[in-house]
DNA sequence: ATTGACCTTGCAGCGCACTATAAGGTTCAT
DNA sequence: ATGAACCTTATAGTGCGCTGCAAGGTCAAT
């Protein structure tokens, strides 16, 4: 199977295979005299499994580093849960902040402190953002 | 007010003002003969508003935006608040984004697909995260 | 006159995950 | 033999908001 094949193969561009080449998130494939890459069915299955770390917002490093530890012969079950823990603690922090900004503005935008025509008083550029 | 001095009172790094003058979200001040940059109190209150808008989530090129309004000696309030509305729509798809991927994430988590030293059965790299 | 603290410019680099482009080589069918 | 479709490499650019550096100019005090 050469790149283009694996790229329809798996939904990726020839690029993006490259660029995880180059990343280190697959490793270096077998090539022909000729220099192009030659993929097994293997290959496939490394890069959907990248694709369905991805879209369980696991970063380019991170699915690399599973991996790894799969490359090793490791089990990877409980790396992978400690992963997902963190990602579990990050999702959490980040909804709150969400969550806080959004109460703040709400608040805000309903508030009235400009003047009629939505121009603010005393030199302020926008008492909305600036009442804080 | 040199540069320095207007870093100091803002809490902003020299850098920072230069970047922004760059960007045209503060404009090109008066100089000395010698080609130092000179502010006038207005512009703290101006960097404090871009600090401010910031902390609520806005974009420097909304930030950017906002002021041009307000340069233009329009009101900003009807402005704003439709950028808000904006970004109150985004937190809301962020925030459900995340809700969703939590919910895959514990309910992956607990699973037990591999066997019992936490490896996969069949050629598989992780089932917690292939299985989906 | 020299030190030290400030200021100037322009340019490069960060992290992230790619995408795009140029300039060339290969393979296969016609 | 020619063309299309594929492949190769290296390099640069994307968006965001800066930060850091080098090489020099200025200003005030000593």
């Amino acid at each position: 199977m050469k790149i283009g094949q694996l790229a329809t193969a798996t939904g990726m561009s020839t690029g993006t295979i490259r660029y995880y080449e180059s990343e280190g998130v697959v490793p270096p494939p077998v090539r022909t005299d000729s220099g192009y890459r030659v993929y097994a069915a293997d290959d496939i299955q490394r890069l959907d499994f990248v694709s369905k770390a991805k879209r369980l917002g696991l970063s380019l490093r991170e699915i690399k580093g599973i991996l790894q530890v799969h490359d090793r012969d490791e089990p990877t079950r409980g790396h992978v849960r400690s992963l997902m823990d963190e990602k579990l603690e990050q999702i959490d922090a980040t909804m709150a902040e969400l969550a806080e900004l959004r109460t703040r503005l709400v608040a805000l935008r309903g508030r009235d402190g400009d003047t009629e025509d939505g121009r603010p008083t005393g030199g302020q550029i926008c008492s909305i953002i600036e009442d804080v």
